[in-house]
DNA sequence: ACGCTGATGGCAGTAACTGTCAACGCCGGA
DNA sequence: TCCGGCGTTGACAGTTACTGCCATCAGCGT
């Protein structure tokens, strides 16, 4: 982080690594597989716990109810203490395209393990991927504006909010048996079907 | 193509690749920044082409309704015609974490532009990348289904069940004015909250 | 004292990529 | 017909990420 933060990342050279933490090119190799493998070390813990919370959910609750409180837990026991921390890392990240490249696989890692244990839920194949991207997809949006923003709103609250905006926008045109008529949502954006 | 379903991705050297083709290792590195690279030459005549329908939707059309429009489009138009090529690719791809990244990395610029073009049709900014977000999901699911699957299914109309079955998943806890009770919608996938 | 084991260092090798310069073909103009 | 840009390619050297292999060393139980 201290090199790459001064350089840039790919300015940062291996050897400079090991060196600065006093091992040889090496061993770097032996803990990581890869150079940017370094900002991604906490990645099967997030996994694990969000998998763990997901397992626990109470079992009638909804994918995507048991999905955004997993992430609020793991956003207020891991996040939330981390703000700036995570501010710094982001911004390399997303300076950098393989950065960027290394944290979108490892969310889809993420989405494809949330979905296999919606599947242990007894969720049906179409549903279960789809819950679990579209759960990412709200920890995704959630984040950003979490990382960038500049109030201290909590990330569990925007999660909330990111939630409520894409059950707003992912409202398929109104079935059969529904209520005719429009049903502006708060927070919904339209542009209006009539 | 042809070097990659031989010997896989690894094991093949650019060096070949250029032999194969005619031409200098450093010729090659001219026209693909990247090894990888080759295998997502089109990526950005589709990203042109989805740009282009969801700016020309109706314009009183719902995100959602405008970006499930233009993959359906895409779908037609390009992706229907090539499905055992399209297999062989995706093969490919799912087979090596380096190409997955790119791929990912492909989708998410994708997803960004079509954020950019909804925006632009004034859709507020935390529906806009969530829509977009959520459109690119259900192409992942809705192509990986069709890709994968042995019936000869269209892409459109897998699109068009995916895209339905996002907004049964996405629903929200009921809104204060809603109907009370439970509302099973077919293909819908719930586990019934009380 | 001795052997085992896991972690590390040292070293050579491969291959992806980059910068630089020379050569070549093409094309419009004198 | 000759010439002078100009864009494309080749050739070559250099850096660096990453891997395989073997030697070394520290701890540790017997």
């Amino acid at each position: 982080m201290e090199l790459y933060g001064e350089r840039g990342f790919e300015q940062t050279t291996v050897a400079g690594i090991a060196e600065r933490a006093g091992l040889t090119e090496r061993t770097f190799f032996r803990y990581f597989t890869d150079k940017r493998e370094v900002l991604f070390w906490g990645a099967s813990l997030l996994q694990e716990l969000l998998v763990n919370a997901v397992e626990e959910a109470p079992p009638h609750s909804t994918p995507m109810a048991a999905l955004i409180a997993a992430l609020q837990q793991a956003a207020d026991t891991v996040f939330e203490q981390r703000r700036t921390y995570a501010q710094r890392r982001q911004a390399l990240i997303s300076a950098n395209p393989e950065l960027h490249e290394r944290e979108l696989i490892k969310l889809a890692r993420l989405a494809a393990a949330l979905a296999q244990v919606l599947r242990g839920r007894g969720v049906e194949d179409p549903a279960a991927g789809l819950a679990a991207e579209a759960g990412i997809a709200v920890f995704k949006i959630a984040f950003e504006r979490w990382v960038t923003g500049s109030d201290d709103t909590t990330l569990s609250q925007i999660i909330a909010q990111t939630a409520a905006e894409l059950s707003a926008v992912a409202a398929g045109p109104s079935p059969p048996n529904a209520r005719s008529g429009q049903r502006p949502t708060p927070g919904q954006t339209r542009q209006g079907r009539p």
